[in-house]
DNA sequence: CGTCGTGTGTGCGGCAGCGTACGGACGCGG
DNA sequence: CCGCGTCCGTACGCTGCCGCACACACGACG
């Protein structure tokens, strides 16, 4: 389909010159799962602009409490505190499927991003795409059960890695969704039970997206309705 | 204490260039209860600084949930999509306690922020402050009582206005912390119980802020912080 | 003085998810 | 082949909040 194995969006969407101006201030790296690329309070010294990978964001407060607030793919970046001229990180940035992603200096984009209109406002209006996710997350989690959560977060895995088959532990979805390790194990079993998924040991199989999509909550929906608004 | 009655922080932290280009632009406006800023999907005419009002932003889905997600008064600004070069406003902005505040044509506001970098670098870390505290607030929902979300909002009510005495009913608290009615007057007698605050139809006086912000969850404490180490 | 609207107190059954805990199953390495 | 770590199934009691519903209190207004 496209011309390189792998691309990431937000960048395509840039004009030549702009593209070019932010791939030659950095590199392709290669991230392997667990690792951070952005913990509390620590400055970030990079961007990433992920092309077969997946990162979740993480808030965690400081009593034992988690939710993954967004998942940045091939159709995002890591790094909005940076866009917005902040060096340190609010939330914590987890490598949830390893892969590949550009990697850009911060100092870098900052400069650059005073010079480019553009870029600027293709950036811009990310941050404004994560704003929105957000705050759809915030009133997800206690208006919708565990199944239709997982339901939705297996989904946006898959649109993000472009593949069906994901290497997710029961346990590491609990703690992205909030909930307990139990909980995704019961809301898994339904979901397989209806054929809509396939899992086993630390490998889910997504089977019938579409019937996974009723299944989710239309947070599923109104996220990709946020993106297409404001970027597509 | 300051020279003028009231003040929008916001604008304070510019220098006299900037603010003039700003309130140069706008008008002092009154704001009633209840009054709608911004609804969904509305494009937004308007930017407004509060001087002495506060304004809750509350994301509501397609079905019956409702949830606050911040509370903007005299330290920041209403209208954060207007910054990121977006029209349509993702979130309603409800006016929670009547008041006036400076209101700036969206055009405009687009003009300076192209015009002047400082003014964009200050407003732009205004919007971390709120991406931030959003993030805190999709947590907060689900790992802290009702008793102590409810606390934290009449403090962050009263640093907003500077005032003791709010005009809210437990009605209007429960849609914006999403719970019952019933549970908010549960969570306040509890409070008022232990002479923490003081209420009776519709009028919320708070006798010990001290004591409240003990009661109240972290996310008090954390929000004040995020806005001090970006903004202070 | 009665009426009505708004605001608050209270009660009850129900449920989703929690914390915990134990046991089985698979797979890798020795 | 055995042992151990990881991963998943399942169970039990508990709790905080929900949805609903009804009764009372105050105040404005006629």
């Amino acid at each position: 389909m496209t011309t390189k194995p792998a691309n990431n969006l937000l960048l395509d969407g840039l004009g030549e010159r702009d593209r070019k101006s932010i791939t030659s201030a950095g590199e392709m790296v290669a991230l392997r799962g667990g690792e951070l690329l952005a913990d509390v309070g620590r400055a970030m010294a990079y961007a990433f602009f992920p092309l077969d990978c997946a990162i979740a964001i993480v808030v965690s407060q400081t009593d034992q409490t988690r939710l993954g607030v967004g998942l940045v793919g091939r159709e995002g970046m890591v790094g909005v505190p940076l866009i917005l001229g902040a060096a340190a990180a609010p939330l914590r940035a987890v490598v949830q499927s390893a892969g590949s992603a550009w990697r850009v200096d911060a100092i870098a984009l900052a400069g650059r991003l005073r010079a480019s209109e553009r870029l600027r406002s293709t950036l811009l209006k990310y941050v404004h795409v994560r704003y929105e996710q957000m705050a759809q997350v915030a009133v997800c989690k206690s208006a919708h059960g565990v199944e239709a959560r997982l339901a939705r977060w297996l989904l946006m895995s898959g649109d993000r890695l472009r593949r069906a088959d994901l290497l997710l532990t029961h346990e590491l979805l609990a703690k992205t969704l909030g909930v307990r390790r139990a909980g995704v194990t019961l809301a898994a079993s339904a979901l397989q039970e209806r054929r809509l998924i396939r899992y086993a040991r630390g490998r889910i199989e997504l089977l019938d997206p579409q019937g996974l999509a009723v299944a989710a909550c239309p947070c599923y929906v109104a996220d990709k309705r946020i993106y297409a608004r404001l970027l597509g």
